[in-house]
DNA sequence: CATGAATGAGGTTTCATTCAT
DNA sequence: TATGAATGAAACCTCATTCAT
């Protein structure tokens, strides 16, 4: 990844013939398998288009440049996760701490092992600070709506809830990274499901109650 | 026409001389500003050298190549916090559980934000592959110490305690990690390890117990 | 940050339109003229991109690494010295030994008189250690073809006829090389194959006459 | 070898005292033996040092440059070599040309595998500039010394017998090259010496007699 | 639109040589 | 004198990006 010249990580021209719908999510694919395979710093642009059976000026006609691709995936795979937390938050309005908490962790941990690959690979590409900027971002959305769900469903301010949906999230964050850098065996999947549900509602019910 | 490299990253060669070890200090620290400064992939072996007042030349005699030179900063601070856990854990033999977990949290949390500027540049290198590795390795120590320990603290099997002890390191990183990347104003560092010993008291808590 | 290079001296892929065969051509031809001109030493991949009139970038789309360049040029070159002697011996099948040598060393130094600057630039390639390579294959190729001749020519045994070839061959090398390093000025490439003829001639006369 | 920048080969200075002598002696065959162990271009002047037990420092202060340490050796075993033709031409005057070249051939083959590893090592040597001139000068020796004791024992003019003693020499050159790489087990060396003197011998008779 | 040859800045690494200690 | 740390020019090679076909 050289430095940046030009600046935009926006596909070049919004697809509108399917074909080229193809392209675009066959290229987006296959960075994720490429990244997989081989890793960020060997991630080349014309390796990409090799693996995904195009050429590197096809590439180019739809991604503006090399970080465009990786912003591209981690786009997509970073706003499911923040809607699928968003999601939970409303639909559990009304609902107590408890169930609130509950939604939010399953959502989440399904979020991330829809696709572990997808997962796994973009641990790398966040390294970069386009990618950091994208987790940022989600975290930031996912964070929001989790404080605003949490300060409704205890009746406390945001700002006491702030810190607390810090927590949460980034457990989640940290322990689900945990499971999938080991590779993401069921037995671990299984566990992790129980585990993080229990250690979110622990903390969850002390932190809120104490507020 | 060059020939085949080694590929270690040991450090090439002992300092004899006073001035070296100084070089050598220099450099490794050097690493760590040229990595918040420009981040992981604007950090070149030139720059470094450079900005440590040397030569590349100079670098190489003590670095055998860049990769070594992240290496050798994140060994250095892994073993610090690998140690840390370590002792926290010996230091707690025969007490409760409770004791235990916060003696660790506490023991983490001042491991990772003594410098919170390596701490923040690390999670960059740790993106590279030989970065990832020395990760694993810090967490196995750390998640190997914590197991023992809690086993013996609650009386349980290692089996038992060995995905506690995981969510229990995960969820600490996890969290840390979040505090870190928001730049660890002190207000959020008080809350961190205030709320993180609460996380983690109730999750050991609950999970021990039931075991 | 690089990562492992591959380490084979083919060429890295095979030209599809028609521009790039001609760079290929005169990527090729520029290393000779660069090997005579400064020497293997001074043979660097930036000089000879440069007077082929192409970037470094281009020369390594079709050669590998810099040892591929040289390989390539001695494999060509290596390849029609084996045949010619190769032919030669297989012309003369069932001639007496005389015309197989008279047409063999015929052969040889035609083979390297071809293209003087070629076969003196190639003494300098052949130092490295793949050049080497290269030399000793061809040596042996036809090494083989002259033993079998001459053993086919005298009815004696392959065996019988090794070391003889050896000789030949090696006297011949040497003959050659020498006048070629004198700058093969006309007058001595005319005494070469004179004399080469007669110290063959009488060579094998002895040689084959006393098994 | 990077560019030559000063340009003088000869040993810096000449040792007087007894230590220099050694760590001067130590050096040339240090660089023989590095020179056999990874060839030349991983000869670096600091490996020669280290092998050689003294500093590079130390090295610079007795041999200017790198290409002053290679041209010492070649010197030297060049110069036995010259020597060892001119002694044997000069021994024999006044002998038949078969005695003549008898000598010759013995005294040829004899300095080439007195040591048989030095001999290996310079052919790498050789390749460099500086080592192709010791080649020349040496070989130009040799060849006039040949010339005028061929001139003196036919009876012919040393015009007449320039090229007639440029065959035997580069023969006898090409076959031992030949040997030598190949390893000169004990076997070949014993061809070697029957075959190059029948050859020479051959050749010699048949070349004299018809000028 | 697609292709893939060409570009060249820039990164990594080596090693001959110097000079303070 | 000997040492070995430091130097830095220069070599090799990659890969994001462009553009003629």
């Amino acid at each position: 990844m050289r430095t940046a010249t030009a600046n935009t990580f926006q596909p070049r021209k919004t697809p509108i013939q399917k074909r080229s719908t193809v392209t675009v999510e066959a290229i987006a694919e296959t960075t994720i398998q490429v990244l997989l395979a081989v890793g960020l710093d060997r991630l080349t642009t014309t390796r990409v288009a090799e693996r995904a059976g195009v050429s590197v000026g096809t590439l180019y006609q739809y991604y503006p440049n090399k970080q465009a691709l990786l912003y591209a995936v981690l786009e997509v795979h970073g706003a499911k996760l923040a809607e699928a937390v968003e999601n939970a938050c409303r639909a559990c309005r009304g609902t107590a701490v408890k169930v609130l908490v509950s939604a939010v962790v399953e959502a989440f941990v399904n979020a991330k092992l829809a696709r572990t690959d997808i997962s796994t690979a973009l641990y790398a590409a966040a390294s970069e600070p386009e990618g950091a900027e994208v987790v940022r971002r989600v975290s930031k959305r996912a964070h929001r709506a989790l404080t605003a769900a949490l300060a409704e469903a205890a009746s406390a301010t945001m700002g006491e809830m702030d810190f607390v949906a810090l927590m949460l999230y980034s457990a989640m964050a940290g322990a689900t990274r945990a499971v999938l850098e080991a590779g993401a065996p069921a037995k671990m999947v299984v566990r992790l499901r129980e585990e993080l549900l229990v250690l979110c509602q622990e903390y969850a019910a002390k932190s809120v109650q104490s507020n």
